[in-house]
DNA sequence: AGCTTGAGCGCC
DNA sequence: AAAAGGCGCTCAAGCT
C-alpha cells in the first residue's frame, strides 16, 4: 500500500503485448491508469477492446497542476507531464510509454509498464508513472474539495476514451449528398482549378457593379480598396458592415462570401481530405479549450456549418439520435450559485419564456439577450440595460458572476464547480496599474481599466462555461456507459459526436427509443453526480432523425 | 519557400 | 442589429 491508500501489484510487458495485456486484464472492476488515452486507446479500439474505465494521467495532471484546491502539491513539480505542445518526440515518448491498472475502489492496483522493448520491472518509465498516478491521488486526498476533484477527474477521463471511440468509429458521411450540395451551390467542381461556375458568376456581378474588371473579392485590401473607390463608405469588409450599406454591389458580394465560405471550408477539398469511406473520423482535443470544453484538430469537427448537415445520415437500418441540452449555462449558474428563485424559473422546458412570465423581461428575446450578457460581460447595449431586473430576480446567480468578474479584474484566478481553475494571466500590469494611486488619469488609467474588464469578462465566462462542460462531461461519460450495455448482433448503439451541450449516437433502429431514454437518463444522472439534491433540472431535447439536418 | 498574423466567418 | 465569452479553419499578406 502506497501513501494514498492504493495497494498495487506491477509487471512490464513489451509493447506488441500491450493489446493482449489489457484484453485478459479487462473487465468490469478495472480502472486502466496510463499516461495518455490518446496514446494508448486508439490502438485497442483496432483491435475491437473496448475498455470501461480509465485514469488519464495527462489529463488530470493538467487539471491537477492548476487548480487552485491542490496548490502546492507534488503534481506542480514535474513538468514533464506537462501537455505536449506538439506531438511528443520519441525521446520524450519512453517517459509517457506506461499504464497501470487499479480495480474500481482503488483498493488494489496492478501496474502494467509498456517499454519500448522488453523493458525490466524496475522501468524507470514505469516507475514514474506510477509515481505521477501518486502524486495525483495524493494531491486529490489533502486537496479542500475531493469529491468534486475525483468527479472532475473521472470524468475528464471518460471524456477521453469517448472522444478515442468516437473518432474511431466517426460520423456517418453521405459524400453523394454532400457532392449534390455543393453542385445545386457551386455549380460543378472545378475540374482545372479556378472557382466553381457560380461563384464566378458572381464575381462578374461584383466587378461589374463595382466598375473594376480585375477586382479580387477573396483579397480584402483590394475589395475594401474597391469598394472605397465606388463611393462606399466601409471600414472593412465584413458582412456585418456591408450588410448596413445600400449599394448594387452588396447582394452578389454578401452570396459571394457565403459560397466562398462553404467552398474553402467545407468544399470538394474538404471531403477529400476528411471523409473516408462514409465516415467523418473527427479528432477531439480533450480539455483543449481553458474552459475544459474540447476543441478538435482537423476537418473543423466543431463548426459544422448547417449548410452540410445534410450529408450526415444513418446507416440503412440505423438511425441517429441527436440530443441537447436546452439553455445549459444558466441552468449552471443557477446550480453553482444555489439561486433557487433561479433554478424554479428553469422547471419546465424554457427558462426564457418564464423569465417573460415572471415578469422579469418582457420578451423572449430580451431574456436570452438579459441572459447572454449576463454569462458574458455585457457592458453595453440592450442586454446590459436588462441586467438590474435579472440581479434583482436572481441575486445569488448575478452575484456569482459578478463576484467571478470583480476576482478577474485584481488579476485573480477563479474555479469551475469540479475544480477546474482559470489560467492566471501572464502580465498583471493592469491591476497593479489600477492600485496603484499614481497611475494618471486619462489614457493611461483607461488603459488599464480596459484591459481589467476584459479579464473580468473571461473569469465571470469562465466558471459558467467551465462548469457547464463539466455536467457535459457528466452526461457523456454516463450516456457512454449506458450505451454500453445495448446492441446485439446487429450492432450496438453507439456515439458519433459531442458539441459542447449536443451529442450524437448513431443506433440500429430497433434501439432508438432506449438510447433517447439513456440521453434523458444521464442528463439527470449528471445533474445529480454534480449538484446532490439541488433542485435543478436539466432538459435535454432528444430527436431520432435519419439525417442530423432533419434534427431541431 | 515556409512561417506567422489578422480578417472573416462558421460553431457553441 | 451587434456585441460580449470560448474556439478552428481558410485565405491573403507580410514576414523571415
Amino acid at each position: 500500500m502506497d501513501a494514498s491508500g492504493h495497494v498495487f501489484d506491477s509487471y512490464t510487458v513489451p509493447e506488441h503485448q500491450f493489446a493482449d495485456t489489457v484484453e485478459a486484464l479487462d473487465e468490469d472492476s478495472v480502472r486502466w491508469v496510463w499516461s495518455d488515452t490518446s496514446h494508448w486507446y486508439p490502438r485497442l479500439l483496432e483491435r475491437g477492446i473496448v475498455v470501461a474505465r480509465c485514469h488519464d494521467l495527462r489529463l488530470c495532471h493538467a487539471i491537477l497542476k492548476n487548480s487552485e484546491w491542490t496548490a502546492g502539491s507534488e503534481v506542480t513539480e514535474h513538468p514533464a507531464w506537462d501537455m505536449p505542445a506538439a506531438p511528443p518526440s520519441p525521446s520524450e515518448n519512453t517517459l509517457f510509454d506506461d499504464l497501470s491498472v487499479a480495480d474500481a475502489a482503488q483498493a488494489t492496483l496492478e501496474a502494467v509498464s509498456c517499454g519500448a522493448s522488453s523493458a525490466p520491472v524496475d522501468d524507470p518509465n514505469h516507475d514514474e508513472s506510477l509515481a505521477e498516478f501518486r502524486r495525483q491521488a495524493d494531491a486529490v486526498a489533502s486537496s479542500d474539495r475531493p469529491g468534486q476533484l475525483s468527479l472532475l477527474l473521472v470524468a475528464e477521463s471518460a471524456g477521453a476514451l469517448a472522444a478515442a471511440e468516437m473518432k474511431f468509429h466517426g460520423i456517418p458521411w453521405r459524400t453523394d449528398i454532400h457532392n449534390q450540395i455543393l453542385n445545386d451551390t457551386l455549380g460543378p467542381r472545378p475540374q482545372y482549378g479556378g472557382r466553381p461556375a457560380k461563384m464566378e458568376a458572381f464575381v462578374a456581378q461584383i466587378r461589374a457593379a463595382l466598375d473594376n474588371p480585375t477586382v479580387n473579392p477573396d483579397s480584402q485590401q483590394e475589395l475594401l480598396k474597391a469598394l472605397k473607390r465606388a463611393g462606399l463608405a466601409v471600414s472593412s469588409t465584413s458582412k456585418w458592415e456591408l450588410r448596413e450599406v445600400k449599394h448594387p454591389v452588396i447582394e452578389p458580394l454578401l452570396a459571394y462570401k457565403k459560397m466562398s465560405r462553404l467552398y474553402t471550408a467545407n468544399g470538394w477539398n474538404w471531403m477529400d481530405t476528411w471523409v473516408r469511406d462514409g465516415r467523418f473520423h473527427a479528432e477531439y482535443v480533450v480539455g483543449g479549450v481553458v474552459t475544459g470544453r474540447w476543441a478538435a484538430n482537423g476537418g473543423g469537427a466543431l463548426q459544422l456549418p448547417a449548410t452540410v448537415r445534410a450529408a450526415v445520415v444513418a446507416d440503412p437500418g440505423w438511425t441517429l439520435v441527436v440530443a441537447d441540452a436546452a439553455q445549459l449555462e444558466p441552468r449552471i449558474l443557477s446550480a453553482i450559485s444555489g439561486d433557487l428563485s433561479m433554478a424554479d424559473a428553469g422547471r419546465g422546458t424554457d427558462l426564457y419564456q418564464s423569465l417573460v412570465d415572471r415578469g422579469i423581461v418582457d420578451t423572449r428575446d430580451h431574456a436570452k439577450v438579459a441572459m447572454l450578457g449576463a454569462l458574458y460581460g455585457s457592458t453595453t447595449g440592450r442586454s446590459a440595460s436588462l441586467m438590474p431586473r435579472l440581479a434583482a430576480a436572481f441575486p445569488r446567480a448575478i452575484g456569482l458572476v459578478e463576484e467571478a468578474a470583480r476576482v478577474g479584474e485584481k488579476g485573480g484566478v477563479v474555479s469551475t464547480w469540479l475544480g477546474r481553475s482559470s489560467p492566471a494571466a501572464e502580465d498583471t500590469w493592469w491591476a497593479e496599474s489600477l492600485r496603484n494611486s499614481d497611475t494618471p488619469e486619462g489614457a493611461p488609467r483607461d488603459r488599464a481599466r480596459q484591459t481589467s474588464r476584459s479579464w473580468g469578462r473571461f473569469t465571470r465566462n469562465f466558471v459558467c462555461q467551465g462548469s457547464a462542460a463539466e455536467w457535459a462531461m457528466c452526461w457523456l461519460a454516463g450516456l457512454r456507459t449506458r450505451l454500453s450495455s445495448m446492441g446485439d448482433a446487429r450492432g450496438r448503439p453507439h456515439l458519433v459526436y459531442f458539441l459542447h451541450d449536443e451529442v450524437m449516437v448513431h443506433t440500429p433502429q430497433a434501439y432508438a427509443e432506449a438510447v433517447a431514454e439513456a440521453v434523458q437518463a444521464a442528463a439527470a444522472d449528471a445533474g445529480r453526480l454534480m449538484f446532490g439534491g439541488f433542485p435543478v433540472e436539466f432538459p435535454v431535447g432528444a430527436e431520432i432523425a435519419e439525417s442530423y439536418a432533419d434534427a431541431k
